[in-house]
DNA sequence: TCATTCAGTAAACAGCCGTTCTCTCACTTT
DNA sequence: AAAGTGAGAGAACGGCTGTTTACTGAATGA
């Protein structure tokens, strides 16, 4: 058989897996800056001191995370941009497909709208970065047309930041409107399916809310895309 | 004498003052849920165990954070939405007031930005309900001109979000442009006087930085302005 | 004036933390 | 088949954590 790069470096690749998908584990219900080392070995099941041989400390973990998170993201961009329909199904394609992701991705998502302004410098710079690349993909995408518009470099990228930012911005707001599934039985259940009743309520009440977010996301979208529609105007 | 409230709460509450600033002074290098109870009583000066004579733990010291950082971003608003010139003066305007926000109270803003989707839930829902508010007063203000041009309530809310979270966010970009006071002289100096110069260089890139961003900002604030204009066509 | 209240102190507690050793032993290379 | 490599184990370290306890003594109100 071919290659099989060694039995070895697999084994030490899944573990370095398993420390990363623990950590995101651990920071949906805290941040960076709190994540202990020991933590995340014990969730794992692997000695403290192992932890070493992958990574320098948390920070440099967390790093690991933003790459992993984001480059998940790309894709989804790539899916974006690629439309080809009128305004109208490209806002709502767009909103969409950030829904999507984050029903996808809750916790790479949860962990870039956390950090992005979290405590923790490296994992803040890894982050700007890449969200100014994105900035750039989508700021390249535009060009095509908005040069011909007479629109200059630094306006086209303004308009790809503002998209960006206020992509993040609904993606954050979506992931307020899941359910809480850390959410305790405080109420009395008098049955044995009432919990079960409880929770299809609750899904339906998210459901709800995520509908009127994304309406919310579409509209906004719409006010923007007519203010870039006038802007040769002033 | 009248009532003076006496001396004692007078001391209680300067205490009560001074680990609040202390917490927001710890704050400006990590995040809520890693902030330690003795790191506070510490810096104060004060037993460890003095501290849940104010606070029952940390969440409950963030949620009055959030009053008191909030509280100072009130009478902003109520400024910049008493402004009655034309359009582009009242972007400028804005975008300048949150300029000098920033500035001012840059302990403030960085921990709205930081907690806003941190760690901590009672945290994270005071900000929310407060920043809900904001959205409140911002849709009060807007309603006075746009309920005659036929806008919807639920339309007008929408506008008034995308105004807070802009606003929220150029705070945050302004922040990332201040000049680190952490920045160690890691350079090689020559002479006695580098050290001077070299924080004169780095707060004229700053500004410059600072501008760069207060540009994008009032673009991206014009966008919006042209996009309500022409949001009746639809 | 005297009893009361209560903000802040000091000490002790068990428990967790990051980091550093030395060691083992399955895999890899020669 | 022998030598080398390196991922992970296990134990030990000093230091820091949140919380509780009993206490002091100055401001308070009758």
């Amino acid at each position: 058989m071919s290659h099989t790069v060694g039995v070895r470096q697999a084994q030490k690749q899944k573990t370095r897996q398993a420390l990363l998908d623990a950590g995101l584990r651990l920071l949906e219900e805290q941040s960076l800056s709190s994540l202990g080392l020991r933590e995340v070995t014990r969730l794992v099941g692997v000695a403290p001191a192992a932890f070493y041989r992958h990574f320098r400390d948390m920070a440099d973990l967390g790093v690991a995370l933003v790459e992993e998170a984001l480059g998940s993201l790309h894709g989804m961009i790539r899916a974006i941009l690629a439309e080809q329909d009128g305004d109208e199904e490209r806002i709502e394609g767009t909103v969409d497909a950030v829904a999507q992701h984050v029903r996808a991705y809750p916790a790479h998502v949860r962990f870039i709208a956390r950090e992005r302004h979290g405590g923790v410098r490296p994992v803040r710079e890894a982050i700007a970065a890449e969200l100014g690349r994105f900035v750039d993909e989508v700021a390249a995408a535009f060009a095509v047309q908005l040069v011909a518009d007479g629109w200059s470099a630094e306006d086209i990228r303004m308009l790809a930041e503002l998209y960006v930012d206020h992509m993040v911005m609904t993606a954050a707001a979506f992931l307020e409107a899941a359910p809480d599934r850390t959410a305790a039985a405080d109420t009395v259940s008098t049955a044995e399916g009432s919990a079960a009743v409880d929770a299809e309520a609750a899904d339906r009440a998210a459901a709800e809310v995520e509908a009127r977010i994304a309406a919310t996301a579409c509209s906004q979208l719409r006010i923007i895309s007519l203010g870039r529609r006038h802007w040769r105007d002033a």
